[in-house]
DNA sequence: TGGTAAATTTAGCCTTGACTAAAATAAAGT
DNA sequence: ACTTTATTTTAGTCAAGGCTAAATTTACCA
Protein backbone atom coordinates (compact mmCIF):
# COMPACT_ATOMS: atom_id res chain seq x y z
CA UNK A 1 0.00 0.00 0.00
CA UNK A 2 1.54 3.29 -1.15
CA UNK A 3 1.14 6.29 1.67
CA UNK A 4 -1.50 8.98 1.41
CA UNK A 5 1.09 11.45 0.34
CA UNK A 6 2.53 9.68 -2.44
CA UNK A 7 -0.91 9.14 -4.13
CA UNK A 8 -1.52 12.60 -3.20
CA UNK A 9 1.64 13.88 -5.21
CA UNK A 10 0.95 11.62 -8.21
CA UNK A 11 -2.43 12.69 -8.65
CA UNK A 12 -1.51 16.02 -8.72
CA UNK A 13 1.31 15.05 -11.17
CA UNK A 14 -1.14 14.13 -13.70
CA UNK A 15 -3.23 16.76 -12.76
CA UNK A 16 -0.59 19.05 -13.96
CA UNK A 17 0.39 17.10 -16.94
CA UNK A 18 -3.28 16.72 -18.66
CA UNK A 19 -5.32 19.42 -16.77
CA UNK A 20 -6.89 22.48 -18.66
CA UNK A 21 -4.30 24.27 -17.36
CA UNK A 22 -1.89 21.61 -18.65
CA UNK A 23 1.99 22.99 -18.38
CA UNK A 24 4.63 21.87 -20.56
CA UNK A 25 7.13 21.13 -17.74
CA UNK A 26 5.86 19.89 -14.40
CA UNK A 27 8.06 21.69 -12.68
CA UNK A 28 8.93 21.59 -8.91
CA UNK A 29 8.10 24.79 -7.71
CA UNK A 30 4.40 24.08 -9.41
CA UNK A 31 3.75 21.36 -7.80
CA UNK A 32 5.30 22.71 -4.75
CA UNK A 33 2.50 25.08 -4.96
CA UNK A 34 -0.26 22.70 -6.00
CA UNK A 35 0.77 20.64 -3.29
CA UNK A 36 0.49 23.40 -0.49
CA UNK A 37 4.58 22.66 0.87
CA UNK A 38 8.10 24.20 0.10
CA UNK A 39 10.20 23.57 -3.12
CA UNK A 40 13.04 21.51 -1.03
CA UNK A 41 10.01 19.16 0.58
CA UNK A 42 8.63 18.54 -3.34
CA UNK A 43 12.14 17.89 -4.49
CA UNK A 44 12.38 14.93 -1.84
CA UNK A 45 9.44 13.26 -2.70
CA UNK A 46 10.34 13.61 -6.39
CA UNK A 47 13.36 11.95 -5.85
CA UNK A 48 11.91 9.12 -3.93
CA UNK A 49 9.57 8.40 -7.08
CA UNK A 50 11.70 8.63 -9.26
CA UNK A 51 13.79 6.40 -7.48
CA UNK A 52 10.75 3.99 -7.16
CA UNK A 53 10.32 4.54 -11.26
CA UNK A 54 7.01 5.91 -11.26
CA UNK A 55 8.21 9.03 -12.39
CA UNK A 56 10.40 10.46 -14.69
CA UNK A 57 12.95 13.37 -13.36
CA UNK A 58 15.09 15.58 -14.90
CA UNK A 59 17.15 17.94 -12.36
CA UNK A 60 16.42 21.19 -12.87
CA UNK A 61 13.60 20.53 -15.92
CA UNK A 62 10.60 18.92 -14.20
CA UNK A 63 8.89 15.58 -14.22
CA UNK A 64 6.62 12.90 -16.41
CA UNK A 65 4.86 10.45 -14.73
CA UNK A 66 5.99 6.65 -16.47
CA UNK A 67 3.46 4.33 -16.41
CA UNK A 68 3.19 2.92 -13.15
CA UNK A 69 3.16 6.36 -11.57
CA UNK A 70 0.13 7.29 -13.92
CA UNK A 71 -1.82 3.96 -13.33
CA UNK A 72 -1.94 5.34 -9.55
CA UNK A 73 -2.68 8.41 -10.28
CA UNK A 74 -5.80 7.66 -12.31
CA UNK A 75 -6.46 4.97 -9.41
CA UNK A 76 -6.50 7.79 -7.25
CA UNK A 77 -8.38 10.04 -9.23
CA UNK A 78 -11.27 7.18 -10.45
CA UNK A 79 -11.18 6.81 -6.10
CA UNK A 80 -11.94 10.98 -5.80
CA UNK A 81 -14.12 11.29 -8.92
CA UNK A 82 -16.43 8.33 -7.81
CA UNK A 83 -16.59 9.37 -4.06
CA UNK A 84 -17.76 12.67 -5.58
CA UNK A 85 -20.69 11.84 -7.11
CA UNK A 86 -21.36 9.46 -4.89
CA UNK A 87 -21.03 11.94 -1.89
CA UNK A 88 -23.23 14.45 -4.48
CA UNK A 89 -25.62 11.88 -5.93
CA UNK A 90 -26.65 9.36 -2.80
CA UNK A 91 -25.75 11.89 0.34
CA UNK A 92 -26.92 15.18 -1.00
CA UNK A 93 -23.97 16.81 -0.67
CA UNK A 94 -23.60 20.41 -2.50
CA UNK A 95 -20.80 21.38 -5.73
CA UNK A 96 -18.29 22.80 -3.21
CA UNK A 97 -18.57 20.53 -0.45
CA UNK A 98 -17.72 17.14 -2.37
CA UNK A 99 -13.82 17.37 -2.95
CA UNK A 100 -13.00 18.47 0.83
CA UNK A 101 -14.42 15.18 2.02
CA UNK A 102 -13.07 13.22 -1.34
CA UNK A 103 -9.72 14.59 -0.60
CA UNK A 104 -9.57 11.96 2.75
CA UNK A 105 -12.11 9.27 1.57
CA UNK A 106 -10.13 8.62 -1.76
CA UNK A 107 -7.19 6.91 0.43
CA UNK A 108 -9.09 5.24 3.09
CA UNK A 109 -11.69 2.95 0.86
CA UNK A 110 -11.24 -0.43 -0.43
CA UNK A 111 -11.35 -1.67 -3.56
CA UNK A 112 -14.92 -3.27 -2.47
CA UNK A 113 -16.05 0.33 -1.53
CA UNK A 114 -14.94 1.60 -5.29
CA UNK A 115 -16.85 -1.24 -6.54
CA UNK A 116 -19.89 -0.99 -4.85
CA UNK A 117 -20.60 2.75 -5.42
CA UNK A 118 -19.32 2.55 -8.89
CA UNK A 119 -22.28 -0.09 -9.18
CA UNK A 120 -24.72 2.20 -7.11
CA UNK A 121 -24.27 5.19 -9.65
CA UNK A 122 -24.49 3.18 -12.85
CA UNK A 123 -20.62 2.71 -13.92
CA UNK A 124 -20.66 6.86 -14.13
CA UNK A 125 -17.95 8.28 -16.84
CA UNK A 126 -18.44 11.81 -15.75
CA UNK A 127 -17.71 12.96 -12.22
CA UNK A 128 -19.85 15.97 -9.98
CA UNK A 129 -17.89 18.77 -11.50
CA UNK A 130 -18.25 17.25 -15.22
CA UNK A 131 -14.82 15.52 -15.37
CA UNK A 132 -14.25 11.96 -16.86
CA UNK A 133 -13.76 9.07 -14.28
CA UNK A 134 -11.02 6.83 -15.25
CA UNK A 135 -12.15 3.51 -15.49
CA UNK A 136 -11.29 0.27 -13.88
CA UNK A 137 -8.20 -0.20 -16.11
CA UNK A 138 -7.43 3.10 -16.02
CA UNK A 139 -8.58 4.05 -19.49
CA UNK A 140 -9.69 7.84 -19.08
CA UNK A 141 -10.67 10.18 -21.88
CA UNK A 142 -9.92 13.83 -21.43
CA UNK A 143 -12.32 16.02 -23.38
CA UNK A 144 -11.40 19.83 -24.14
CA UNK A 145 -14.05 22.36 -23.64
CA UNK A 146 -14.15 25.83 -24.81
CA UNK A 147 -14.17 28.31 -21.55
CA UNK A 148 -17.08 30.48 -20.57
CA UNK A 149 -14.38 33.21 -21.24
CA UNK A 150 -14.11 32.68 -24.92
CA UNK A 151 -17.07 32.27 -26.11
CA UNK A 152 -18.20 35.05 -28.84
CA UNK A 153 -21.33 37.59 -27.95
CA UNK A 154 -24.47 36.10 -29.25
CA UNK A 155 -23.26 32.54 -28.77
CA UNK A 156 -24.84 29.89 -26.66
CA UNK A 157 -23.58 26.97 -24.97
CA UNK A 158 -23.78 24.05 -22.57
CA UNK A 159 -22.14 23.85 -19.33
CA UNK A 160 -20.35 20.63 -19.34
CA UNK A 161 -17.64 21.35 -17.03
CA UNK A 162 -16.51 23.27 -13.83
CA UNK A 163 -13.15 23.91 -12.11
CA UNK A 164 -13.15 22.06 -8.39
CA UNK A 165 -10.20 24.23 -7.42
CA UNK A 166 -12.21 26.52 -5.53
CA UNK A 167 -14.77 26.00 -3.54
CA UNK A 168 -16.21 29.68 -2.83
CA UNK A 169 -16.22 30.04 -6.55
CA UNK A 170 -18.42 26.65 -7.11
CA UNK A 171 -20.77 27.92 -4.33
CA UNK A 172 -21.08 31.39 -6.27
CA UNK A 173 -21.56 29.79 -9.61
CA UNK A 174 -24.00 27.51 -7.80
CA UNK A 175 -26.07 30.62 -6.56
CA UNK A 176 -26.14 32.15 -10.08
CA UNK A 177 -27.79 29.00 -11.20
CA UNK A 178 -24.93 27.14 -13.09
CA UNK A 179 -25.21 23.29 -12.98
CA UNK A 180 -23.69 20.66 -15.53
CA UNK A 181 -26.14 20.56 -18.54
CA UNK A 182 -27.41 24.30 -17.79
CA UNK A 183 -27.78 26.47 -21.35
CA UNK A 184 -26.27 29.89 -21.42
CA UNK A 185 -26.30 32.66 -23.70
CA UNK A 186 -23.18 35.33 -23.56
CA UNK A 187 -25.35 38.98 -24.07
CA UNK A 188 -22.58 40.78 -23.58
CA UNK A 189 -18.74 41.20 -23.61
CA UNK A 190 -17.32 44.26 -21.96
CA UNK A 191 -14.57 45.17 -23.33
CA UNK A 192 -10.63 45.39 -22.14
CA UNK A 193 -11.15 41.98 -19.95
CA UNK A 194 -14.28 43.07 -18.56
CA UNK A 195 -17.14 40.73 -17.12
CA UNK A 196 -20.07 38.93 -19.23
CA UNK A 197 -23.27 39.24 -19.24
CA UNK A 198 -24.97 36.31 -19.52
CA UNK A 199 -28.58 34.82 -19.39
CA UNK A 200 -28.94 31.67 -17.99
CA UNK A 201 -31.56 29.47 -18.93
CA UNK A 202 -35.00 31.60 -19.18
CA UNK A 203 -33.71 33.90 -16.04
CA UNK A 204 -32.82 37.37 -15.78
CA UNK A 205 -29.54 38.55 -17.19
CA UNK A 206 -26.44 38.25 -14.91
CA UNK A 207 -23.03 40.17 -14.73
CA UNK A 208 -19.83 37.54 -14.49
CA UNK A 209 -16.28 37.90 -14.32
CA UNK A 210 -13.68 36.85 -16.43
CA UNK A 211 -11.89 35.09 -13.81
CA UNK A 212 -14.98 33.11 -12.98
CA UNK A 213 -16.09 32.13 -17.07
CA UNK A 214 -12.33 30.95 -17.53
CA UNK A 215 -13.17 28.32 -15.02
CA UNK A 216 -16.11 27.18 -16.58
CA UNK A 217 -16.25 24.77 -19.91
CA UNK A 218 -18.78 24.55 -22.26
CA UNK A 219 -19.69 23.44 -25.53
CA UNK A 220 -21.23 26.18 -28.23
CA UNK A 221 -24.37 25.52 -28.94
CA UNK A 222 -25.03 25.52 -33.30
CA UNK B 1 -7.61 17.51 14.41
CA UNK B 2 -6.13 14.68 16.65
CA UNK B 3 -4.02 11.91 14.96
CA UNK B 4 -5.50 8.49 13.84
CA UNK B 5 -3.29 6.72 16.06
CA UNK B 6 -4.50 9.15 19.22
CA UNK B 7 -8.28 8.14 18.28
CA UNK B 8 -6.67 4.45 17.91
CA UNK B 9 -5.76 4.12 21.14
CA UNK B 10 -8.54 5.94 23.17
CA UNK B 11 -11.20 3.83 21.49
CA UNK B 12 -9.07 1.22 22.36
CA UNK B 13 -8.68 1.96 26.05
CA UNK B 14 -12.63 2.62 25.79
CA UNK B 15 -13.51 -0.66 24.97
CA UNK B 16 -11.34 -2.45 27.13
CA UNK B 17 -13.03 -0.74 30.18
CA UNK B 18 -16.04 -0.92 29.34
CA UNK B 19 -16.32 -3.77 27.03
CA UNK B 20 -17.56 -7.51 27.40
CA UNK B 21 -14.41 -8.26 28.56
CA UNK B 22 -13.89 -5.15 30.75
CA UNK B 23 -10.70 -5.62 32.63
CA UNK B 24 -10.23 -3.74 36.37
CA UNK B 25 -6.85 -2.50 35.16
CA UNK B 26 -6.16 -1.57 31.46
CA UNK B 27 -2.40 -2.35 31.46
CA UNK B 28 0.22 -1.77 29.21
CA UNK B 29 0.57 -4.73 27.81
CA UNK B 30 -3.19 -5.24 27.44
CA UNK B 31 -3.29 -2.29 25.35
CA UNK B 32 -0.66 -3.29 23.34
CA UNK B 33 -1.50 -6.56 22.36
CA UNK B 34 -4.96 -4.91 21.04
CA UNK B 35 -3.15 -2.29 19.13
CA UNK B 36 -0.81 -4.57 17.49
CA UNK B 37 2.17 -2.88 18.73
CA UNK B 38 4.73 -3.42 21.32
CA UNK B 39 4.76 -2.38 24.80
CA UNK B 40 7.21 0.28 24.63
CA UNK B 41 5.47 1.98 21.82
CA UNK B 42 2.46 1.88 23.67
CA UNK B 43 4.26 3.22 26.88
CA UNK B 44 5.09 5.92 24.68
CA UNK B 45 1.83 6.62 23.85
CA UNK B 46 0.18 6.47 27.33
CA UNK B 47 2.93 9.18 28.44
CA UNK B 48 1.93 11.25 25.58
CA UNK B 49 -1.69 10.94 26.15
CA UNK B 50 -1.00 11.74 30.21
CA UNK B 51 0.70 14.51 28.85
CA UNK B 52 -2.93 15.89 27.01
CA UNK B 53 -4.62 14.87 30.10
CA UNK B 54 -6.29 12.73 28.05
CA UNK B 55 -5.93 9.81 30.43
CA UNK B 56 -4.74 9.25 33.83
CA UNK B 57 -1.50 7.20 34.10
CA UNK B 58 -0.43 5.33 36.66
CA UNK B 59 3.36 4.04 35.71
CA UNK B 60 3.21 -0.17 36.07
CA UNK B 61 -0.12 0.31 37.19
CA UNK B 62 -2.51 0.91 34.15
CA UNK B 63 -4.13 3.83 32.71
CA UNK B 64 -7.68 5.54 33.11
CA UNK B 65 -9.63 7.55 30.46
CA UNK B 66 -10.39 11.29 31.68
CA UNK B 67 -13.25 12.46 30.42
CA UNK B 68 -12.03 14.85 27.57
CA UNK B 69 -10.21 11.03 26.28
CA UNK B 70 -13.47 9.56 26.97
CA UNK B 71 -14.89 12.23 24.68
CA UNK B 72 -12.75 11.51 21.87
CA UNK B 73 -13.08 7.84 21.98
CA UNK B 74 -16.53 8.06 22.13
CA UNK B 75 -16.84 10.06 19.60
CA UNK B 76 -14.33 7.71 17.24
CA UNK B 77 -16.42 4.74 18.34
CA UNK B 78 -19.92 6.44 16.99
CA UNK B 79 -17.90 7.15 13.53
CA UNK B 80 -17.17 3.25 13.36
CA UNK B 81 -20.66 2.25 13.96
CA UNK B 82 -22.65 4.65 12.29
CA UNK B 83 -20.07 3.57 9.17
CA UNK B 84 -20.42 -0.23 9.78
CA UNK B 85 -24.26 0.28 9.54
CA UNK B 86 -23.89 2.36 6.44
CA UNK B 87 -22.19 0.21 4.83
CA UNK B 88 -24.09 -2.73 6.00
CA UNK B 89 -27.64 -1.27 4.99
CA UNK B 90 -27.18 0.89 2.01
CA UNK B 91 -23.71 -0.54 0.21
CA UNK B 92 -25.03 -3.79 1.32
CA UNK B 93 -21.88 -4.92 2.87
CA UNK B 94 -21.95 -8.17 4.76
CA UNK B 95 -21.33 -8.43 8.61
CA UNK B 96 -17.76 -9.64 8.45
CA UNK B 97 -16.29 -7.05 5.83
CA UNK B 98 -18.07 -4.01 7.50
CA UNK B 99 -15.21 -3.41 10.14
CA UNK B 100 -11.97 -3.63 8.44
CA UNK B 101 -13.74 -0.26 6.14
CA UNK B 102 -15.18 1.31 8.40
CA UNK B 103 -11.53 1.13 10.62
CA UNK B 104 -10.08 3.42 7.72
CA UNK B 105 -13.31 5.47 7.46
CA UNK B 106 -13.65 6.42 10.66
CA UNK B 107 -10.68 8.97 10.46
CA UNK B 108 -11.47 10.72 7.24
CA UNK B 109 -15.27 11.33 7.65
CA UNK B 110 -16.25 15.23 8.61
CA UNK B 111 -19.02 16.27 10.73
CA UNK B 112 -21.33 17.21 7.79
CA UNK B 113 -20.85 12.74 6.86
CA UNK B 114 -21.37 11.83 9.92
CA UNK B 115 -24.76 13.37 10.45
CA UNK B 116 -25.92 12.89 7.02
CA UNK B 117 -25.27 9.03 6.96
CA UNK B 118 -27.09 9.48 10.85
CA UNK B 119 -29.88 11.17 9.22
CA UNK B 120 -30.23 8.34 6.44
CA UNK B 121 -30.60 5.64 8.58
CA UNK B 122 -32.88 7.11 10.57
CA UNK B 123 -30.80 8.25 13.89
CA UNK B 124 -29.96 4.61 14.88
CA UNK B 125 -28.97 3.05 18.62
CA UNK B 126 -27.92 -0.09 17.88
CA UNK B 127 -25.00 -0.91 15.22
CA UNK B 128 -24.35 -3.70 12.92
CA UNK B 129 -23.45 -5.90 15.38
CA UNK B 130 -25.62 -4.92 18.02
CA UNK B 131 -23.53 -2.21 20.13
CA UNK B 132 -24.91 0.56 21.16
CA UNK B 133 -24.15 3.60 19.33
CA UNK B 134 -23.16 6.77 21.24
CA UNK B 135 -24.96 9.80 20.52
CA UNK B 136 -23.87 13.19 19.49
CA UNK B 137 -23.41 14.16 22.67
CA UNK B 138 -21.39 11.16 23.35
CA UNK B 139 -24.21 9.85 25.75
CA UNK B 140 -23.91 5.70 25.01
CA UNK B 141 -26.10 3.05 26.77
CA UNK B 142 -23.57 0.36 27.69
CA UNK B 143 -26.17 -2.76 27.59
CA UNK B 144 -25.22 -6.01 29.40
CA UNK B 145 -26.63 -9.43 28.12
CA UNK B 146 -25.99 -12.73 28.46
CA UNK B 147 -23.45 -15.11 26.84
CA UNK B 148 -25.02 -17.91 24.45
CA UNK B 149 -22.40 -20.12 26.05
CA UNK B 150 -23.77 -19.73 29.39
CA UNK B 151 -27.35 -20.33 28.47
CA UNK B 152 -28.79 -23.58 30.29
CA UNK B 153 -29.74 -26.23 28.10
CA UNK B 154 -33.29 -26.29 26.76
CA UNK B 155 -33.76 -22.15 27.20
CA UNK B 156 -34.62 -20.35 24.27
CA UNK B 157 -32.44 -16.73 23.78
CA UNK B 158 -32.79 -14.06 21.24
CA UNK B 159 -29.89 -13.07 19.35
CA UNK B 160 -28.69 -9.49 20.37
CA UNK B 161 -24.73 -9.02 19.89
CA UNK B 162 -22.11 -10.49 18.69
CA UNK B 163 -18.06 -9.94 18.92
CA UNK B 164 -17.04 -8.13 15.75
CA UNK B 165 -13.24 -8.87 16.40
CA UNK B 166 -12.83 -11.78 14.58
CA UNK B 167 -13.73 -11.55 10.93
CA UNK B 168 -13.65 -15.46 10.07
CA UNK B 169 -16.12 -16.17 13.08
CA UNK B 170 -18.09 -13.60 11.84
CA UNK B 171 -18.23 -15.19 8.63
CA UNK B 172 -18.97 -18.50 10.39
CA UNK B 173 -22.08 -17.20 12.42
CA UNK B 174 -23.64 -15.75 9.17
CA UNK B 175 -23.78 -19.11 7.55
CA UNK B 176 -24.95 -20.87 10.46
CA UNK B 177 -28.00 -18.81 10.46
CA UNK B 178 -27.44 -16.33 13.11
CA UNK B 179 -28.24 -12.62 12.91
CA UNK B 180 -29.64 -10.01 14.84
CA UNK B 181 -32.74 -10.82 16.64
CA UNK B 182 -32.41 -14.69 15.31
CA UNK B 183 -34.25 -17.01 17.91
CA UNK B 184 -32.21 -19.80 18.79
CA UNK B 185 -32.80 -22.69 21.28
CA UNK B 186 -29.79 -24.89 23.52
CA UNK B 187 -30.73 -28.35 22.67
CA UNK B 188 -27.71 -30.13 24.29
CA UNK B 189 -24.44 -29.03 26.02
CA UNK B 190 -22.09 -31.49 26.07
CA UNK B 191 -19.84 -32.16 29.10
CA UNK B 192 -16.66 -30.74 29.77
CA UNK B 193 -16.64 -27.54 28.45
CA UNK B 194 -17.87 -29.37 24.62
CA UNK B 195 -19.78 -27.90 21.94
CA UNK B 196 -23.50 -26.88 22.12
CA UNK B 197 -26.23 -27.99 20.18
CA UNK B 198 -28.25 -25.32 18.69
CA UNK B 199 -31.82 -25.06 16.95
CA UNK B 200 -31.68 -21.70 15.02
CA UNK B 201 -35.09 -20.51 13.94
CA UNK B 202 -36.89 -23.75 12.33
CA UNK B 203 -34.12 -25.00 11.12
CA UNK B 204 -32.27 -28.64 11.41
CA UNK B 205 -30.13 -28.45 14.70
CA UNK B 206 -26.42 -27.46 14.47
CA UNK B 207 -23.21 -28.23 16.86
CA UNK B 208 -21.43 -25.06 17.63
CA UNK B 209 -18.27 -24.84 19.61
CA UNK B 210 -17.97 -22.73 22.68
CA UNK B 211 -15.56 -20.57 21.96
CA UNK B 212 -17.56 -19.53 19.30
CA UNK B 213 -20.74 -19.42 21.25
CA UNK B 214 -18.85 -17.43 24.26
CA UNK B 215 -19.00 -14.13 21.70
CA UNK B 216 -22.61 -14.68 21.12
CA UNK B 217 -24.73 -12.47 23.37
CA UNK B 218 -28.34 -12.96 23.93
CA UNK B 219 -31.48 -12.32 26.06
CA UNK B 220 -33.08 -15.80 27.29
CA UNK B 221 -37.05 -15.73 26.53
CA UNK B 222 -39.01 -16.11 29.10
C1' DT C 1 29.16 37.69 -22.42
C1' DG C 2 28.97 38.55 -17.68
C1' DG C 3 26.07 39.40 -13.73
C1' DT C 4 22.06 39.03 -11.25
C1' DA C 5 17.61 37.04 -10.10
C1' DA C 6 14.78 33.17 -9.82
C1' DA C 7 14.33 28.36 -9.41
C1' DT C 8 16.10 24.19 -7.65
C1' DT C 9 18.68 21.20 -4.87
C1' DT C 10 21.37 20.01 -0.77
C1' DA C 11 22.17 19.78 4.07
C1' DG C 12 20.58 19.50 8.37
C1' DC C 13 16.75 19.46 11.64
C1' DC C 14 12.01 18.30 13.56
C1' DT C 15 7.86 15.41 14.79
C1' DT C 16 5.25 11.17 14.78
C1' DG C 17 4.97 6.67 15.91
C1' DA C 18 6.95 2.62 15.33
C1' DC C 19 11.06 -0.77 16.86
C1' DT C 20 14.87 -3.46 19.82
C1' DA C 21 17.69 -4.05 23.72
C1' DA C 22 18.66 -2.99 28.29
C1' DA C 23 17.29 -1.46 32.82
C1' DA C 24 13.97 -1.09 36.43
C1' DT C 25 10.01 -2.48 38.97
C1' DA C 26 6.44 -5.55 40.70
C1' DA C 27 4.73 -10.04 41.91
C1' DA C 28 5.01 -14.64 43.39
C1' DG C 29 6.97 -18.76 45.43
C1' DT C 30 9.77 -21.06 48.68
C1' DA D 1 12.77 -12.18 53.09
C1' DC D 2 15.04 -13.22 48.97
C1' DT D 3 15.17 -14.74 44.48
C1' DT D 4 13.17 -15.54 40.13
C1' DT D 5 10.14 -14.23 36.59
C1' DA D 6 7.05 -11.32 34.20
C1' DT D 7 5.82 -6.74 33.17
C1' DT D 8 6.92 -2.12 32.31
C1' DT D 9 9.81 1.63 31.32
C1' DT D 10 13.93 3.85 29.42
C1' DA D 11 17.29 4.67 25.93
C1' DG D 12 18.56 4.85 21.50
C1' DT D 13 17.16 3.95 16.24
C1' DC D 14 14.58 4.34 12.16
C1' DA D 15 11.48 5.88 8.24
C1' DA D 16 8.19 9.36 6.50
C1' DG D 17 7.46 13.66 5.28
C1' DG D 18 7.53 18.00 6.50
C1' DC D 19 10.66 22.58 7.37
C1' DT D 20 14.58 26.46 6.97
C1' DA D 21 18.86 28.07 5.39
C1' DA D 22 22.55 27.69 2.32
C1' DA D 23 24.49 26.30 -2.01
C1' DT D 24 23.94 25.52 -6.75
C1' DT D 25 22.08 25.83 -11.39
C1' DT D 26 19.58 28.06 -14.95
C1' DA D 27 17.91 31.93 -17.36
C1' DC D 28 17.59 36.40 -18.70
C1' DC D 29 19.09 41.03 -19.65
C1' DA D 30 22.10 44.74 -20.41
Amino acid sequence: MLSQSIEDYLKTIYKLQHGSDASTQVTTSLLAERMGVTAASATNMIKKLAEMNLLEYAPYKGVALREAGEKIALETIRHHRLIELYLSEALGYSWDAVDAEAERLEHAISEEFEERIDRMLGYPTIGAHGEPIPDKNGQIEEQTYARLSDIERGQRAVVKRVSDRDAAMLRYMNDMGLRLGTVVKVCEKAPFKGPLTLLIEADQPQTLGLEVAHHIFVDPVR
